[in-house]
DNA sequence: ATCGTCATGTAACGTGTTACATGATTGT
DNA sequence: ACAATCATGTAACACGTTACATGACGAT
């Protein structure tokens, strides 16, 4: 029982862990969940399986064939205690400075997964951090982009100008978000306490 | 010399042959293209150097050791002629009716290299495909939720809002860019002729 | 004299892709 | 009877990551 395992898990690992912390699923589940959400992740059996092993591994996840008075028997796989941690800590790690846009879906899946994994103030929090993190993205973009504009091609300063509109999207969004949350009262069993 | 590879080609050996088309480039030259423009993309040594390997194998690009009496020689690499078949298939491609948000990023890449590789008015037709694509992609996104949002919880109803306001800003993006390409006036040396 | 930059490369490793294998069940 | 779906898995392959190796040049 290895206490470190040496490296970050993968996006699709967290996703899972996601996924497990709303509900049990078995491989298959997720396969299924996998193609009707994100179509950025792997979604086949070659990736899966072997993920879920590796967590299972890891003590990350647990395992158990489900009642065999089924006909089908499906493994359906849990977050262990240590599993939960890694969740945890992966809502909660800082945001990077860099690649922010790129990695606005991943931040999307993490607000989604927190619902049940942080406080209604952890989330304003992170809200807020985002959005602090988008300005400083921003500032340090226009820095650099100010000082080429003169040479840039027409299509070069489109492509620019739509990075520019979707950055204002997502700072719109966690505006609208926040306000949302504010506004909107907890739900009931948001931030789980029980063991 | 294999006339089929058998395989597509990866984003990033795309993402070189669009460099590549622009100016010829030595692996440490792509390097610093892909550490100050594409995140997304791996910009590490061992990433690029067997990729610059591959490609050449294929006959897509061809190397040449720069100008023997400069005391620190570089490799540089241009398109072959089928190379550029290669990159403007690729630009030509019809677009996925899937994945499009997803692949936003490789849009944008493609219309960046767009620019020396096809007539403005193939740019056009291209967004205009582009553009309904996006359409097709938003009614059955909006079916296939109506039915469950019902069901949604908040951070999930405001999930689907964000790619909802990511959409339009793509919309927004495209007219704005088909109205600057149709008011702006050709730029000299766009659609390069000469070999 | 040494550090940072320019410049090209290789080796181990691991995740994800593609394709295949297996078998029971449900629907037509 | 046959196809589609449920369900789990394996094997070959390949790209990308990380880390290391090498060496010349310019600056302090």
């Amino acid at each position: 029982m290895n206490d470190e395992i040496g490296r970050e898990l993968t996006v699709l690992e967290y996703t899972i862990l996601g996924m497990l912390s709303v509900e049990p699923q078995s491989g298959y589940s997720i396969i299924g969940l996998l193609e009707k959400g994100d179509r950025r992740l792997s979604n086949s059996a070659g990736a899966i399986y072997p993920a879920l092993k590796r967590l299972e591994k890891y003590d990350i996840i647990a395992g158990e064939v489900e009642a065999s008075n089924e006909l089908r028997p499906r493994k359906l796989y849990a977050l262990t205690p240590r599993g939960e941690k890694y969740l945890d800590a992966w809502l909660r790690e800082p945001l990077p400075n860099e690649d922010l846009l790129e990695n606005n879906e991943i931040m999307l899946r993490k607000f989604l997964f927190a619902e049940r994994r942080l406080s209604r103030a952890e989330v304003l929090e992170w809200l807020e951090a985002y959005e602090k993190a988008i300005e400083t993205y921003d500032t340090t973009r226009r820095l650099w982009y100010e000082t080429q504009m003169n040479f840039s091609s027409l299509h070069q300063q489109l492509v620019l100008e739509a990075t520019r509109m979707e950055l204002d999207t997502v700072r719109a969004w966690i505006k609208a978000a926040r306000a949302r949350l504010k506004a909107e009262p907890i739900d009931s069993e948001a931030p789980v306490m029980e063991p």
